[in-house]
RNA sequence: GGGGACGUGGCGGAACCGGUAGACGCAGCGGACUUAAAAUCCGUUGGCCUUUGGCCGUGAGGGUUCGAUUCCCUCCGUCCCCACCA
């Protein structure tokens, strides 16, 4: 027997699909398309096993759905702007493109070794001038369909990156990335108007049906609908602007109103703090407290009496005072708010605090009028309105109706339709990106560069020794002539957040070489992704924006689809478990030898003998040293192993622990399946040997099949263990003849084939068969041959087993029961007992109920 | 505070639409081969009992059903998302 060599096979195999171009995908093809697609990899310069499987992932549904017969789109590309290249290149002074770009070389060398079934042609970097300047083109469409807009105003500042950030880049009031507490500032800012396509978002994902519901819960929540009233307060005693407007959900507690807030940057807060140095302290006050968690619990309710009136809208003789209140937050609705602290827990502390009126007007089922007070809790339960003159006894939702319809008739506010959903801050004060497109002139005002004049480049040599952006002080590049008068102008030297770069690529691999944007013909084809696959972490950020490219971009008549992915998967992550030292320091895994003694596990450090402390089981990453590098398994067991072994034992969708025994599983699995394929030749031929393994063959293909479908990778590996098992059993026990073995093997290549690529074609030239595996055609299974002709039925009586009969498949119920009352042990246990019931499910279960 | 998911052997997990719970792998145990070890192969492995048989068992408790890991209710635990969002 030849032991399997993947150190040999696999490079072979890998130039054998290069040779043949096997994986280039034909933009337009008698065959139907399928477009698969994992999220990108930022080439941070390490590919670890998370990236593995995720391709892996990707690799398996490729390789399966071409064997199907399908044209398939499997490109790869590199989400190549973001902060680490800066970091490098402050901290090393090296250049950011050449960092980045050796970076995509080594990555690229080591996906390549991965043996994914990807069309290179299609590559795609997101800092290449030929990407970004497409990208600066359709911005400056979004920008002439009023997309794009500048405003001043509080931004996200991340003190340690130096750069803003979007709302969904803020993470318990800390940067998503550095983990620093975010500022409030005010700056000047770009904006895509992502609020204009809201409740289209919202809708679109009920179109979503082979999305995680997960993801569309979260999209929806973050989009965050709510169906209210906007509605006047006016001033009691003039004032410059003529009312107040809220907004509510909750128009049936109007009469519980007791005082009228607005936020801390409210523009009335800002003009009594103008006048006011109290006002302006007090508001200063408010934007001291930070953001997190704890904080927000245990934030005190802060209160500024303005001394100002209102009136209420249905009773002119109602009057409110208005506060400055911390909890009221300007970006959401109207930034002022009614205060009903009977049934709302916020204005129920504040008006404790503040000693403002409580008057309960929704009394609980079970409550009694005279006697129902509000105390420490806010009511906010279903009952029916009283203390409230025409809405007293209706039920909560009648009553808003009631009101709605009531302040619409006084001509004191409308119906209105609110979204958490904010627009899009897209500037970066960075030098590694994509930059902003336009010319600031003094006399023309904001100019976008003419197309003609695009890309516009990133400067050569940027100076990243200093904090801040190095595109502002490039004097050089800054300063050009106005494209409109020909003055003395400035670019601007925000660049685009990186994840505008990543909300259009899948459209850009349609054909990564057309001067346009994007190459109609080709999206058309190729558009949507019929699966993406990627982390959960992006089931908001990366997706929602995506989505709202593609809308624009197809109102822009550059694209056909309004969704993007019509499939997407989101799966888990490797872990692994972590080893210290005495002294605390991580200690990477490669160096730590484990010792098994019963049920105990010792660990400890493989050279020195030292003992370390075994961890939990975290995620990989540097600073704990917990990281498997595929390059190092194939060194022992091959790639194949790896990309066995991830998509084994757990679910795609959960977390996978990485464990060397684990690797040793999917190890020995690709030599049982070897040895098999290296033993042909033997055995003379029996009938019903040879027809219990085709049987097992097209039980097997079935399983696989289904499994892979189902995106059930690690049952389908499982299948894989159990036929390899079933073929081998076939040679040794029975006189199996050469041919039926040939038609097992050949279909066992063909499983193997998405898992284990380079094995499979060494297994399938082993057969003899022409050409390579991964053009083969996906085998197929007959029915009749992937059951058995005979079914064990388990009998149970009174739902407890007690015995088993045999029947032919698909035998109706009643021939069943004749088999079930004829049946010896049955009858024994019945003695005695008189039958009731007879229920069968065919094939499956019998059910006999007697007393 | 709001929303969601999950909970099955020593471990990762399987069980498709309510129909034999524990597939497959890891670890363990016993054996074969070997001078020996590794590798490989074969067998075995949920718990308990009075063991040709029986009882219990899918976080706990209840319910629906001939039949529940699966559906419903309550509780406990873990994880994720959102969060002073009116």
């Amino acid at each position: 027997m030849v032991r399997y060599n993947p150190k040999a096979v696999e490079p072979k195999w890998r130039a054998a699909w290069d040779a043949a171009d096997a994986f280039r995908a034909e933009t337009g093809s008698g065959k139907p398309k399928y477009y698969v697609l994992e999220m990108f990899p930022y080439p941070s310069g390490n590919l670890h096993v998370g990236h593995a499987r995720n391709y892996a992932m990707g690799d398996v549904v490729a390789r399966y759905k071409r064997a199907q017969g399908f044209n398939v789109l499997h490109p790869m590309g590199w989400d190549a702007f973001g902060l680490p290249a800066e970091n490098a290149a402050q901290e090393r002074g090296v250049d950011p493109t050449a960092w980045t770009l050796s970076n995509i070389d080594r990555m690229r060398a080591e996906l390549k070794a991965l043996g994914l079934s990807i069309d290179w042609s299609r590559e795609l970097a997101t800092c290449d001038p030929t990407y970004y300047g497409r990208q600066q083109a359709w911005f400056l469409r979004l920008m002439e369909r009023g997309l794009v807009y500048r405003k001043e105003g509080l931004v996200n500042w991340d003190p340690v990156d130096m750069t803003v950030l979007a709302n969904e880049q803020v993470i318990d009031g800390c940067g998503w990335r550095s983990g620093a507490p975010v500022e409030r500032r005010k700056l000047t800012q770009w904006f895509l108007r992502i609020t204009d396509y809201a409740e289209d978002l919202l809708e679109g994902l009920q179109s979503l049906d082979r999305w995680p519901d997960k993801v569309r819960l979260m999209q929806e929540n973050w989009i965050g609908k709510s169906r209210g009233l906007r509605l006047d307060f006016p001033f009691a005693a003039p004032q410059p602007e003529p009312a107040i407007t809220v907004y509510t959900t909750r128009p049936d507690t109007l009469f519980g109103a007791s005082f009228v807030a607005v936020a801390p940057d409210h523009p009335l807060a800002e003009r009594l703090a103008a006048s006011d140095d109290r006002v302006r302290d007090f508001v200063a006050r408010c934007r001291l407290g930070g953001t997190s968690e704890a904080e927000i619990e245990s934030a005190e309710k802060l209160g500024w009496d303005t001394g100002l009136e209102v009136v209420h809208p249905f009773d002119p003789d109602m009057r409110l005072p208005v506060w400055i209140a911390n909890f009221v937050l300007m970006e959401y609705g109207t930034g002022a708010i009614f205060g009903c602290p009977g049934h709302d827990q916020r204005d129920l502390d504040f008006a404790r605090k503040y000693d403002l009126p409580v008057t309960p007007v929704v009394l609980p089922p079970t409550a009694d009028a005279a006697s129902f007070h509000v105390k420490q809790e806010a009511y906010v339960g279903p009952g029916r309105i009283f203390n409230s003159r025409f809405l007293d006894g209706l039920e909560i939702e009648a009553a808003k109706a009631a009101a709605i319809a009531e302040v619409e008739r006084l001509g004191m506010g409308v119906g209105a339709t609110v979204y958490r959903l904010r627009d899009w801050g897209v500037s970066r004060q960075r030098g590694w990106g994509c930059p902003i497109p336009v010319i600031h002139c003094q006399a023309c005002g904001v100019v976008p560069v003419p197309e003609d004049q695009l890309p516009v480049r990133l400067p050569e040599g940027m100076d990243f020794s200093r904090p801040g952006n190095p595109l502002a002080r490039d004097e050089a590049w800054r300063q050009v002539s106005c494209p409109k008068c020909g003055g003395a102008a400035q670019r601007e030297t925000d660049t685009l957040d990186t994840f505008v770069d990543s909300s259009w690529y899948f459209a850009r691999f349609a054909n990564p070489h057309a001067a346009a944007p994007i190459d109609g013909a080709a999206a058309d084809y190729w558009l949507p992704v019929d699966q993406y696959i990627g982390g959960v972490e992006h089931a908001v950020l990366h997706l929602l924006y995506a989505r709202f490219v593609t809308r624009a971009l197809a109102d822009e008549g550059m694209l056909k689809v309004k969704e993007p992915f019509a499939g997407l998967f989101t799966q888990g992550m490797v872990t692994h478990e972590t080893y210290r030292r005495q002294n605390g320091e991580w200690v990477e895994p490669g160096m730590v030898e484990i010792e098994t003694e019963g049920a105990t596990r010792r660990a400890r450090i493989a050279e020195t003998g030292e003992p370390v402390a075994v961890g939990d089981v975290e995620k990989m990453s540097k600073s704990k040293r917990n990281v498997v590098a595929p390059a190092d398994i194939a060194e022992t067991y091959g790639v194949d192993a790896a990309r066995l072994f991830v998509l084994s034992d757990s679910p795609p969708e959960r977390d996978v622990q990485w464990t060397a025994a684990g690797v040793e599983g999917a190890w020995r699995l690709i030599n049982r399946i070897w040895a098999e394929f290296d033993a042909l030749g033997e055995g003379a031929g029996d009938a019903a040997a040879d027809l219990e393994l085709l049987r097992g063959t097209h039980k097997a293909i079935k399983a696989v099949t289904e499994a892979i479908e189902g995106f059930r990778f690690n049952s389908a590996v499982a299948r894989l263990y159990e036929f390899t098992s079933v073929v081998r059993t076939a040679r040794a026990d029975a006189a199996v003849s050469d041919s039926a073995r040939r038609t097992a093997l050949s279909a066992l290549a063909r499983l193997v084939a998405p898992f284990a690529p380079h094995l499979a074609e060494e297994c399938w030239s082993e057969l003899g068969e022409s050409g390579l595996v991964a053009q083969a055609a996906w085998p197929s299974w007959d029915p009749a041959l992937s059951e058995d002709e005979e079914r064990t039925l388990p009998v149970q009586i009174n739902g407890k087993r007690r015995g088993e009969v045999r029947a032919p498949a698909g035998a109706s119920a009643a021939e069943v029961e004749q088999i079930v009352l004829g049946d010896d042990e049955i009858r024994r246990r019945l003695e005695g007992l008189t039958i009731r019931k007879v229920i069968v499910v065919p094939d499956r279960i019998v059910n006999l109920v007697a007393g």
